[in-house]
DNA sequence: CTAGACCGATGATCTCGATCAAGAAATTCG
DNA sequence: CGAATTTCTTGATCGAGATCATCGGTCTAG
């Protein structure tokens, strides 16, 4: 039985969990199908949750978060996209999330019927699906199970380009002297916050922190540089 | 700026959140497609994080788990699967969750080409996806922002039929004396507390707690009946 | 320039859930 | 059946992160 065979690798066979899906390719877009094309400004509300959901979305340009309100006003944001992402499918009839964006973003609609008849559509909407949910399984494990530490450097990860949270990282790459980034944020302490599940002042406790122990330099709060990549992957968790 | 007018209903316009999808209708099946069936054990892997993923699954019966490790050993559950619901798709060449399964089950394969090809299969696994994309996003909420017996409340609703999470919920409905329900866990309190991001003993005292209160009856460690199914809808956190 | 609003940083304290530690109950197996 | 093993429960204690409180910095409007 495979199981048994797994168990001796620990309580959960934690051996295995060494291989990590990569980076995804490049996401597809759907130019071709005459979306209509809109742009909104900064921290401006593409829809609420409870809007009915009757359009897909593809993000062009700019980024946008998602979250979710529970009546008390505790918030999570739950994904956020990123240029080729799509969003406002919903099973029911409504949106279960708010969409609002972070930065100006242009954002490409298309109706649902045209979704429905395109091969084309429905290929390349499987294949952003099956990304996003990717990136959702691995927030899960930031959310369940990461310490706040952790959850902040598996955020900055997320930022840097090609090394979506740390996952299919090599270790310290010696070959290229890559070991320093500039991140724009374009969020605040609270959404941080809010997509990491912790309070503001965690958020900013740990960027102090981080900054004290020289893994990075903070240019203005909302533009932060990496010093050691490597050093922050490492506290990511996923090592 | 519609976000301003937003604003006038609290720090996040909490009032809002009142609207929430409905539970959602039945999902497609793959029986059409000439899928290959295969049965598996109760506690059989049917693939591990980091396996080639290389085929579509839909589960035809039973209830199965997908889960993440980090390197040392801590596990979450990222989705428990029902019939109808997809996995082993994923953006990268490998899987990023192991699969195993919680009771027997069957499941149904398809390769992946296949899916590339045929419109219908497309259109049903837009669906799908939507669906559980849902139910990660309500997950993040629960994993983010929950307390422990919230969320041990909203696992227990998420389990009895027709009232996923207790979305939906339209409060005590005097039209039925359906305010009892027996349900049959099929999860350890390890899984259980995988699933929500706690600890056993939290789970446990949590579980015990509901019971001293009245609100639920333990048949046996793994078969509960909940005595007021509105009562539990009121401790999720949802209302 | 000042006043006001907003955002972020940081200290003090508290609390919920984790951790540590036994037992009790259920299940498996000889 | 009883022994061994696993799972669950419960108590005691601890600590990471939440909460509360304050202050400094920055941006905008007048």
């Amino acid at each position: 039985m495979a199981y048994l065979e797994h168990e001796a690798n620990g309580q959960y066979g934690a051996a295995r969990a060494a291989a990590r899906p990569m980076a995804v390719a490049t996401q597809p877009t759907f130019e071709a199908f005459g979306a209509k094309l809109t742009k909104f400004g900064a921290h401006d509300v593409v829809y609420y949750e409870g809007d009915e959901a009757k359009r897909l979305y593809q993000l062009a340009s700019g980024t946008i978060m998602l979250f979710k309100l529970l009546p008390d006003g505790r918030r999570q944001v739950v994904e956020i996209l990123r240029p080729g992402d799509i969003f406002g499918l919903s099973a029911g009839e409504e949106q279960d999330c708010t969409a609002e964006t972070l930065t100006e973003a242009t954002v490409r609609e298309v109706d649902l019927k045209q979704v429905e008849a395109s091969v084309d559509l429905q290929r390349q909407l499987t294949k952003c699906l099956t990304n996003q949910m990717n990136i959702l399984h691995e927030h899960a494990v930031l959310l369940g199970r990461k310490s706040a530490v952790e959850r902040v450097a598996s955020f900055l990860m997320y930022l840097v380009p090609n090394r979506g949270g740390g996952v299919g990282c090599v270790g310290p790459d010696p070959s290229k002297s890559d070991d320093g980034c500039d991140l724009q944020l374009h969020m605040t302490r609270q959404e941080i916050a809010d997509y990491l599940g912790l309070t503001i002042e965690t958020v900013s406790r740990v960027v102090s922190d981080l900054k004290r122990r020289g893994v990075i330099r903070i240019d203005r709060s909302d533009k932060i540089h990496l010093n050691r990549i490597c050093g922050l992957c490492q506290m990511t968790g996923i090592h």
